[in-house]
DNA sequence: CGCCGAATTGATCTTCCTCAACATTGGTGG
DNA sequence: CCACCAATGTTGAGGAAGATCAATTCGGCG
């Protein structure tokens, strides 16, 4: 485990994420807990519980699901490096979806109880945790267009163009490829579709020449057409975002 | 227009919405420009347009949805009295969604502007805000679930079960009746159904004796089965919420 | 090599959509 | 008060997207 010196941490290097005073890194150099690292296929929070930590990812894919009775799961979002997870359960007190870890995950610590300090003595870090809400709720709206709206086709290209735009922006992505550790069953539970179903909408996409999927990898083949048929556009590039 | 005294806001008088002490109530009467009253229909807030202000819901109901190039729409949540719309704007910058004035809507008045004070100096209200925003962000998550995963007669009957206890929770519906300004056509925007499919479905869950819609109003006929078929359960007594 | 999870393919079935007609309702002006 | 109109609701027939069930096949990996 590293030491607590926000200052050295290298997610911060990234031009994208805000740059905050020497206050306010002391400050959460202070209440940072530790980080750890989890495998793959862990659970880092569940459903029903009541977390006393939120963690930002610093490396590695994570997703946020709820399960339902019969055993099926509905993917939330995913969590990208400097996505804060668990703010729900620190601001409603219970859970009520869970995290799980797709790749090895490094998380930054927090506790829930500090999370009130933010509020009273950090203004600009206060604002960032409902920015945070914000942010979540946006992504989450366009989701639900995509599931209300679209066509599987549109659904399947729109979720893939919005991913590799979040990891293009975190430096996971080169201009037209993406490593994603993604099963065509993840991107079924994402999308309210069978896996059946997604095999053979990615096999249109690629004859169709917009994308490519083969193992873990998405290769984006003809990006405009991509757009034009998911009604996507690419997001304005941020100027930059909080970071905890 | 009333004066700002929101000591004397009707709403405050429900015993769900929690009390604050006369510093931030005086404060919130500062910062409060007035109340609007707007017609149903009214569009409020709009999509791509940035706006300056922020709107407590007095009374009626509202939703906010995303258009679609083809001229479809999704609803994406409604409001009810004592919910709080464009806040997503206020802090993100830019309306990502609109919000449309179900019925005659009667609406309290904030600036942009005065949201930075609200963190600056009322460490209480900001994290209120924090809480609007996950509570919305709760909401959304069940939607997606209910999008993603259920059959056509599980979404409606969820969605007339969540509104039904929204609306009950401010003093909205008796023990089993709701008077709802919603037509079928809603329902299907906000499932991602026909208006037809609607219309049908509405008519098993009446033949099944579980839930019926006449006009603008439902009736909960057998509220356990209900819950039963749309894997809903009745969210536990919110202690008390904010309200700004 | 052999095993296991994921990917792939085919056949069939269900849900929901589309298109189209018609009925009902509530509101408005004569 | 009635006649008319537009919006909403209702019903039918046929089609398409996606689910389901069931085999294979592929790709690492011990």
């Amino acid at each position: 485990m590293r030491g607590n010196d926000c200052g050295l941490c290298p997610l911060r290097s990234h031009a994208i994420f805000r740059t905050c005073d020497s206050r306010e890194r002391e400050f959460i150099s202070r209440i940072k807990k530790g980080e750890i690292e989890v495998a793959a296929g862990t659970q880092i929070l569940t459903e029903g519980e009541q977390s006393n930590h939120l963690y930002t990812v610093l490396s590695g894919w994570a997703f946020r699901h709820k399960g339902t009775e019969d055993g099926g799961m509905q993917i939330l979002n995913f969590a990208l490096p400097g996505d804060l997870v668990g703010l729900q359960s620190a601001v409603m007190g219970k859970m009520e979806h869970s995290v799980g870890a797709l790749t090895k995950l490094k998380l930054c610590v927090f506790d829930r109880r500090d999370v009130w300090e933010i509020y009273t003595n950090h203004p600009t870090l206060a604002f960032a945790l409902t920015w945070f809400a914000a942010r979540e709720e946006q992504i989450l709206d366009q989701n639900l267009v995509s599931l209300g709206q679209y066509t599987g086709l549109q659904k399947i290209t729109h979720l893939i163009l919005h991913l590799f735009d979040r990891a293009k922006a975190v430096g996971l992505a080169d201009n037209d490829h993406l490593q994603v550790p993604l099963t065509q069953q993840h991107l079924g539970q994402a999308l309210g579709l069978t896996n059946v179903h997604v095999n053979r909408l990615l096999r249109i996409l690629a004859e169709r020449g917009l994308i490519e999927v083969r193992g873990n990898s998405f290769r984006i083949l003809d990006r405009a057409a991509a757009e034009r048929l998911a009604n996507y556009e690419e997001p304005a590039k941020e100027m930059t975002r909080p970071i905890l």
